[in-house]
DNA sequence: TTAGATTTAATTGTACACAATTAAAATCTG
DNA sequence: CAGATTTTAATTGTGTACAATTAAATCTAA
């Protein structure tokens, strides 16, 4: 049994240095499959969420990605820029924006189904390694977030 | 079997979305424990490593923590400010630079033991859980950065 | 031995993330 | 219905992260 077994300040017994360590790098692989489509990280998810749910308030998007609207503005602003979305007050309630998929977003969808398939080439783990990995984490996001699901 | 079960585009597919949100979650229940010990979530998991292998350089303590001279010389010029470690040239070797806990960087460690202790008080997994995602992830991290370890 | 290559930390520039605040709009309440 | 409260998105300010570049020191190979 190992020292480190002992330490509970051990940094390879913190599971938020192995959930930050595995978040940062699993993004900067990304970070190139993405670049050729114009996307980072971020603009990514905001798509992969829109394409599930569309025409959606900057409340619910923010909702669904664990995002404020200090990151979520001006991230929709440049999305915009590229002709990815549309971002429209409501004239029912003029409080909240709505974000929309252009043809253009819309499109890009079938050129980001090669993303996952890129990623895989890398392989990182079994699909069955990845779907228990996958499954403890959402378990873990629950329980953080206090979402009802 | 649910539809998205067959989407490879779908948000809760995704292990990098998993990541992503747990880490960013876990370093939010973090910060209101460490903000009274004057830390942030970086000047934590650097002060961890420190007190496993003390007097190290830039270099080392960023293979160790995953992160580069431009997000250490800042973080670390502000611990030196801090009064938690000094730098200093090598004089056997110009170019790098050693990292080294002071008294009050040492004794800090006693009142962050504490730290875990009220991580835990918010029931995220049982021991066990949390030791096999741990393991799954020290998995997943070995395979993205090809590291021997 | 010395010119070129490599290594190291620092710097620069870009892109998040989020807490706190602001401002406008909508809702609640007596 | 009017004032207070709440909700929503935007803004501001701080703190990361990292790619790319820079500059100095060291190494290497002819």
């Amino acid at each position: 049994m190992n020292e480190s077994d002992f330490n509970p300040l051990a940094l390879d017994n913190q599971l938020c240095f192995g959930l930050y360590v595995c978040s940062k790098e699993i993004i900067r692989l990304y970070a190139p499959i993405l670049e050729p489509l114009g996307l980072t990280y971020t603009s990514y998810i905001t798509l992969l969420s829109l394409w599930e749910k569309d025409n959606v308030t900057v409340k619910e998007l923010g909702a669904r990605l664990f995002l404020d609207s200090g990151t979520l503005t001006p991230l929709l602003k440049k999305m915009e820029g590229q002709g990815l979305v549309t971002r429209s007050r409501s004239t029912k309630d003029e409080r909240t924006v709505y974000v929309k998929l252009t043809p253009a977003g819309k499109n890009l969808r079938k050129k980001c189904l090669e993303v996952p398939k890129q990623m895989m080439c890398h392989n990182l783990m079994s699909l069955d390694e990845g779907a228990e990995l996958l499954q403890n984490l959402h378990k873990l996001m629950t329980r953080m977030t206090c979402q009802s699901k």
